[in-house]
DNA sequence: TTTTGAGTTGTTCGA
DNA sequence: GTCGAACAACTCAAA
């Protein structure tokens, strides 16, 4: 049994159907970070896969299975485990991103070898090829695609967890997780991450029946407050796989409220793996590689090294600007920040600063604890205006506004970034604002090569 | 097949 | 202070 981006033994389709066989399961973990199609972790990303690894391995030794620890390229490892377990079948859930590919030589491989290599469904509420228009096309607007779930109807019925495995005779040799190394030390800028989450799917389904007990409620009302704790926080969980969208869905109508616009932002989370399922395999056509937008292939972004004392400032939240230093600090001390804020810093970035949006979406997914290689580089592309259902590009978003808006007492603001209030701003709101809206309209007027 | 209306998250300006 | 218009272009789906 294969496990990657699904760290959970409950609505589990590959460790259901691998927990019915009589010869016994080697449970795998491959941390797998040099294949073409994969792409390194993002440092808070590597807190959370240590802490997840760990409850899933207390999980599993409770069911009666060990974890197994490797590192390395996919193609080089799993065949490695194999043979040296002996092992005649290998099941995992489908991935939807470039990885695909890696596992689509993998099956063919090991079949090939007469081993009986088998997916089943990953973690999304549909796959993304039972969803398209009328043409056969991927969806490129949101509202369409949401009516098309719905449509669908409900995600299959969550699965349970195995209550007991029995673990293959012989032993198969592991690494040592703390040997991986994916905590910081010297200094161990994570320190704080703990007082905010709890990695592990046990806290998953605690987090999301407390959001359901008694948050939910206000969601629609209070989403869009960062100082309020109106969120789901479910991010992070859904990131590595520890909950099932599935889960979270059927849970969701079971409780009677209404979930309606929460059920939607997950959608949007299957909106973005539907378009980078879509986009293909290829990693230079990757979301984080390249706007879909072509338009944008050619846009006058500043370099790095042009906006580097700009840049800077907004990575450290010292740009002068309340909210965008605020939400850069939470994003510092908790691996997160709130839906609304991210939405402005990332205005200030690719408008405003006139930066790369990749260089912004590259700090971002170094950073955050959710971040996964569909949502993140397509909300950035979104805010960006280079994405599928994309911000019109006039749509640039004034921190000064935004704050008076959303934060009107300051509690957010006040709560991570106190002193910001006495930074001198690090560029002109106005001016800015007409330097993006002239580059994005010569983009826009561009025809197509 | 063609036409038409609608579409997550904003800001500014002028009446 | 409030309000509506303007700021595009394109996709999707219903008519």
């Amino acid at each position: 049994m294969w496990f990657r981006d699904d760290l959970r033994v409950s609505d589990h389709a590959a460790l259901c159907e691998a927990a019915k066989d009589p010869e016994g399961l080697v449970a795998l973990y491959l941390l797998d970070e040099c294949s073409a199609q994969t792409r390194p972790l993002g440092a808070a990303t590597k807190w959370w896969l240590h802490h997840s690894l760990q409850s899933l391995t207390e999980t599993l030794a409770g069911l009666g299975v060990p974890l197994v620890l490797r590192r390395g390229a996919a193609e080089e490892v799993l065949p490695e485990v194999v043979a040296e377990s002996g092992a005649t079948k290998v099941f995992w859930n489908r991935r939807y991103g470039p990885e695909r590919a890696i596992d689509a030589r993998l099956k063919q491989d090991l079949r090939g070898q007469g081993i009986d290599a088998r997916s089943f469904i990953g973690g999304l509420l549909h796959e993304p090829h039972t969803i398209s228009t009328a043409e056969g096309t991927p969806y490129r607007v949101y509202s369409a695609f949401w009516r098309a779930c719905l449509r669908h109807g409900d995600p299959a019925l969550p699965l349970p967890a195995p209550v007991a495995l029995r673990a293959a005779e012989g032993e198969v040799s592991s690494d040592s997780l703390p040997d991986w190394k994916l905590l910081p030390t010297d200094p161990d800028w994570a320190s704080q991450f703990a007082n905010f989450w709890t990695p592990g799917e046990e806290f998953a389904h605690m987090r999301l029946r407390e959001f359901l007990g008694d948050q939910v409620i206000r969601y629609q009302a209070d989403r869009d407050t960062p100082s309020v704790d109106a969120t789901s926080r479910l991010s992070p969980h859904l990131r590595w796989g520890e909950i099932s969208p599935r889960t979270v869905w059927h849970e969701a109508l079971h409780s009677g409220l209404d979930v309606g616009m929460f059920l939607s932002e997950i959608a949007w989370r299957e909106f973005a793996w539907h378009t980078l399922f879509h986009v293909g395999e290829d990693p230079a056509h990757s979301l984080e590689r390249r706007s879909l937008n072509r338009r944008f292939d050619l846009f006058p972004w500043r370099s790095s090294a042009e906006a580097d004392t700009e840049l800077d400032a907004w990575r450290r939240g010292t740009t002068g600007f309340p909210l965008v230093d605020a939400g850069m600090r939470e994003l510092w001390q908790s691996g997160s920040m709130h839906n609304r804020v991210r939405m402005v810093v990332a205005s200030f970035l690719s408008k405003n600063m006139l930066v790369d949006w990749r260089v912004g979406e590259a700090w971002f997914w170094d950073t955050l604890l959710d971040a996964d290689r569909a949502s993140n580089p397509f909300n950035w592309q979104w805010v960006a205006g280079c994405g599928a259902d994309a911000a019109p590009y006039f749509r640039v978003f004034n921190p000064t506004t935004q704050v008076k808006k959303f934060d009107p007492e300051g509690k957010y603001v006040t709560r991570w970034a106190p002193e910001s209030l006495l930074c001198v701003p690090i560029l002109d709101l106005a001016q800015t604002r007409e330097r993006a809206l002239a580059a994005y309209q010569l983009t826009k007027q561009q025809p197509l090569s």
